[in-house]
DNA sequence: ATGAAAGCGCTAACAT
DNA sequence: ATGTTAGCGCTTTCAT
């Protein structure tokens, strides 16, 4: 049914090796059999096998990409670019989804496997390094984020304490003084960083730290940044204004604001991180820092890809860029 | 380096046909030869070689899923369902984003082609009946959604006539005597189905239809939606409810009435389709047409596996449940 | 520069 | 019930 190279080469009355150098890409082919391959593989259509192709070259073609999930628009986005990334290199990509659990993380790992991928690109939430250990070398990973995992691996992640700093400076020189934080959570690592960030912003205004002030999130859904931001208002002295810890809490904290009649920003003003797509088209529109997806999903691929092709070298930390995004969740005009 | 068949064959002391004979669960196997088959292969850590099984077996054990985009909530949520389906038959799924495009919807079919896939569920916009046709019986298809397309294939939908005319109904039933529609377009068959809809309630509700009600939008994002509830607010007599062919648009037409100061719903009520999770954190909420996406993904995922399975019958129409969700964009209480 | 043949890891005939 | 062998479609020595 399906047309091979054998078909092609007894058509244009060549062998199969010399229609196997015609398509790919090798250069010492006499013209005249050059021509006859081509014109035999334009008349039958010819498609290589890929599964055949990598079977013999001991590949798969295949990268794994693990996240939480694909219906939580920071991921849809990333992995979006992660896609695009891989194809201009025509490596395709399969995704896992691990609910951000570890033993989900286990089992996608393991599911993923070194017969199905060459490689991996992971964003982890919960796994630890044994779990990593336990793959084994056969199977080059990349890294996104700033999970506290002790594995040397490749990774990259923005400067998540920086970008925290400068979104909560940006909270103080607006003149907050009761700024909170939504999103602390002992088991993230980006948590950690982005905790620190708020806690050296504060220091650099001359703002007191205030525990009633810092809310944990389990999650980083909406709901969850909802109810943070209802426990902040329960509390001894509301905010009068807020850093989420990804723009989903945000979106979930100023729709809590809201509810309960409050202006945003007049009275509390909200900073996000992640740039989606909702944050632009919300009302108030809102400020957020803004990691650079394009280079993370580009460099990560890349990364990868070298990995693969056997680069032997200590891992890598590559620093993403990010941008603060102001807009009307803390506009000064009020 | 990865273990084979082979090597638990030598080490179990048995040949490869009994190996492969316990790895597939083939009942007639002496006791003994399983029981140490099995420990040989516990004791090696074995796993099957996905793509040389595949390559023999003639398949890939991948289904195709080509959408517009996955940073579009509604086909991340789809997507991320239709994996989750697919797992659990032990099934991959390769993504191909068409970005809604003829050439690039034609391309991502070419891609996929027959050697890296074994189906595809497909959601074109732009694709033809010709683009389909040239594909030929060899790679079974399944098609979500109404674009219009002769072409005799198995398909999933809600009901988006009656879908429509109970959002409208809705508007009609609290009231609103100028309801306008967000997303009229000639090229998506959706479109065609929901405007049907949106006139056969305006008919039942006894209103008098006006064109220049009725806003076109050329894709389907917030922005869009954005600009054409500006468009409708410029016009002769502006609405006091819109129904939005999907959400997306939707929060872009309540982002510009709240810019414009005006009250949802007090002066202008919403609806949409889609039931997005953004739509359940707007505020006001928004009121919308949810789809069952987890049976969507289901019964597509079943038939395909059904057609790669070999079953030969006339194409089959599967219509999937939607509920229309009452939320605060046309609360009543007004 | 090109052909012949081996073999990637597996399953399916065929044989025993 | 299990061993032997061919071969899925391709790339890669090894010849020539």
């Amino acid at each position: 049914m399906a047309v091979t190279l054998r078909d092609v080469a007894s058509l244009a009355g060549v062998s199969v090796k010399t229609v196997s150098n015609v398509v790919n890409g090798y250069a010492f082919v006499k013209a005249d059999n050059r021509r006859r391959v081509e014109e035999a593989l334009a008349a039958t259509g010819y498609r290589p096998n890929v599964g055949a192709r990598n079977l013999r070259r001991g590949r798969t073609g295949f990268i794994g990409l693990m996240v939480p999930e694909l219906s939580v628009p920071y991921f849809a986005e990333l992995t979006a670019l992660v896609i695009t990334a891989a194809q201009r290199h025509d490596w395709n990509v399969l995704i896992e989804q691990s609910q951000g659990t570890r033993a989900r993380e286990q089992s996608s790992l393991a599911a993923l496997g070194p017969h199905l991928i060459d490689g991996a690109i992971v964003s982890p939430e919960a796994l630890e390094a044994d779990d990593l250990r336990r793959l084994g070398p056969g199977v080059p990973l990349v890294m996104l984020g700033e999970h506290a995992v002790d594995f040397p691996i490749d990774r990259v992640a923005i400067d998540n304490v920086r970008a925290a700093r400068e979104a909560v400076g940006h909270l103080a020189a607006m003149g907050r003084r009761r700024i909170a934080a939504i999103g602390a959570n002992p088991h993230r690592g980006t948590a950690a960083l982005r905790l620190a960030g708020y806690r050296a912003a504060l220091a650099d205004a001359g703002l007191p730290e205030d525990n009633t002030l810092v809310a944990p999130a389990l999650n980083y859904h909406r709901r969850d940044g909802a109810q943070a931001m209802a426990a902040l208002l329960d509390g001894p002295a509301p905010p009068d204004a807020v850093f989420c810890f990804n723009d989903l809490l945000a979106l979930g904290a100023l729709r809590t604001l809201l509810a309960a009649g409050l202006r945003v920003p007049e009275d509390v003003a909200i900073v996000g991180v992640d740039d989606i797509e909702d944050g632009r088209f919300s009302t108030p529109t809102l400020t957020t820092v803004a990691p650079d997806k394009a280079q993370i999903a580009g460099v990560a691929v890349a990364m990868l890809l070298e990995r693969i092709n056997g680069l032997d070298c200590p891992p890598r930390e590559v620093t993403a860029r990010h941008t603060l995004l102001v807009r009307e969740s803390t506009a000064s005009g009020a």
